[in-house]
DNA sequence: TTGTAAGCGTTATCAT
DNA sequence: ATGATAACGCTTACAA
């Protein structure tokens, strides 16, 4: 590789000590101006790059984070959900000198083992975890390893950093569009129920159907996973108790949900009514362009990583116990409800 | 952070000293088995982890490969190409014990500074590279400092090991199969074509009008940058010289040209028969559903992080000078070419 | 302000 | 087969 000078070399070079080098290349302070410069210049003209192992062997820390997202591979790539939060992630990380490792936890090794490797070896300096599902061990084991993280996405230990939205009162509002749209057989498809983002999407639903005085039929709840085959199966589960709206707890599963509807022959928003969550770029280029909720994904993924470099880069006496960041979501009309007609 | 054991603690707990615990987690010879199953004992009742920048200071390696990809933001994140190709990198590193450090290096810090600090500080083994312009000027320097590196995408420089399809094959093929079904006025929406990947694929048009008897009109060609958008500029520039058939070279310029298509009232593919490249889960899901060239993207990012890894796993004398390998691509047929009517 | 020297936790070389 | 011991390249007291 390329420069394999060291410290010790510079020194020489520049007519100074190793230590000198150091409190240069590190900013301290106590070295004269000219010594300064000088030191620069050598490390400049040469193309110093100090060694990151050994520096991290005496300051234990790598300038490393990691992204820990233990979900299926289906649906981590199919959904752009994940691609846009790394995209957040890494450039917060890479904009304060920070480097970002991908670490999927579902590979053939299993978690157990990626866990180890990843974390206990010291390779990082913290982590971002996404998507988790409430009783993942994964959180647990964070904690009493002490490894700093942040989460997106709410988690309910109360010791947990995370940045999310609030997914309740965006899906009330969601739902309640629909509600003001005249619909009273309302379904939802849901995500996995195990993860807060999936029940609080539900809880909402239930709390706009109240607020409106509609009975919550169980009937119109449908469990998906965030895949667009589950929002399919849902939708003819939907469509076979006569729901004439669908509230579908992301984009994905609400492109499902719009096959199954074309399938049978209906039309959206005429005869059923449909609304996504997320807003993907997708929602916009859907036919009828798909009414959703927009969350600021890779903004989320940005505060989350700033929220760690900023634990990272202050001593623990100033951290906050925990931070529960809460950004905005708003609903984006278009054409799948009917509201534009 | 979890264990701050060290090798000589284990040492102390198994009553050896340090080389016999190190030879043990390194799985060298000359342990008698009973000595190497109690340290084992021990390793595994403690939860010991070697600290891995102790290790790489000395053994000059770190068990982490890059994936570099210079390509804007939005297109990265936009189009599901990358996702999917980091996900077969991710897993094959993964699989093999190494780890994946994810640079963009268009973030606020700029290329050079990003290279500096990557590869520079000895962080990683090697790279995998993907999606270059063929000026770049990262190719030239990771040969020069010698970084271990294979590319996905081919690369003029005789040097350089990449993973590949052969496009322009596919792409003659894609054509073809237009000219076969009688379209005369074929046009082609490129990628940029400083990209081997999209002047390969306008090569394969030209072989196949030219296959066929057909005159090239270079006002059929024209330049995209593989956004959804370019491909609608594009479309719009075809349509208005006549253009019965479109070849777009990846499935978001399709999907931006059958908008445009739509936009003018015309029917796919009765009006305008379209073909696009990559047959991305959204090509299936198009109505109507795309025509499109597989590539097996996942399978290239794993491929050439194996490819990578190998060459890191061996002895230099053992690599051949400069593998190429080229995978096989083929055209599915749906039902956007009116093949299927 | 600058230099000297003692680690950091491994691996690797050499004795034993 | 096992154990001292010297690197690896850096930071950081401590001395000067």
């Amino acid at each position: 590789m390329s420069s394999s000078l060291t410290l010790e070399e510079i020194a020489k070079l520049a007519g100074v000590s190793r230590s000198t080098v150091s409190r240069v290349i590190n900013d301290q302070p106590n070295v004269r101006a000219p010594v300064r410069e000088r030191v620069w210049q050598v490390i400049r003209e040469t193309g110093y790059q100090p060694h990151a192992a050994a520096r991290s062997l005496v300051t234990r820390r790598t300038r490393i984070v990691g992204a820990i997202i233990p979900e299926a591979l289906t649906t981590l790539f199919t959904d752009p959900f994940f691609p846009h939060l790394l995209c957040g992630i890494t450039l917060a990380c890479n904009s304060r000198g920070y480097q970002l490792m991908l670490s999927l936890f579902n590979g053939p090794a299993g978690p157990e083992e990626m866990y180890r490797r990843v974390v206990g070896g010291g390779h990082l300096d913290g982590v971002v975890v996404a998507s988790t599902r409430v009783a993942d061990p994964l959180v647990g084991r964070l904690i009493d390893d002490s490894v700093p993280f942040v989460m997106v996405g709410r988690h309910p230990d109360e010791r947990v950093r995370y940045v999310d939205i609030d997914n309740v009162a965006a899906a009330r509002m969601a739902v309640d569009h629909l509600a003001r749209l005249g619909h009273r057989r309302i379904g939802i498809v849901t995500g996995p129920l195990d993860m807060p983002s999936a029940s609080d999407r539900l809880e909402g639903y239930r709390r706009a159907l109240a607020a409106h005085k509609l009975r919550v039929d169980e009937g119109l709840i449908v469990e998906g996973d965030f895949t667009e085959a589950s929002g399919m199966a849902a939708a003819r589960r939907l469509l076979s108790v006569r729901a004439t709206a669908i509230f579908a707890a992301n984009d994905g599963m609400a492109v499902g949900a719009l096959k199954v509807i074309r399938e049978r022959g209906l039309q959206v928003p005429e005869d059923v009514a449909l609304v996504g969550f997320d807003d993907l770029p997708i929602a916009a280029s859907l036919q009828p362009a798909l009414t959703t909720v927009r969350q600021p994904i890779e903004q989320m993924g940005s505060m989350a990583a700033d929220l760690l470099l900023s634990l990272l880069d202050n001593p623990p006496e100033e951290h906050p116990p925990a931070q529960k960041l809460i950004l905005p979501a708003k609903l984006v009309v278009r054409e799948s409800c009917g509201a534009l007609r």
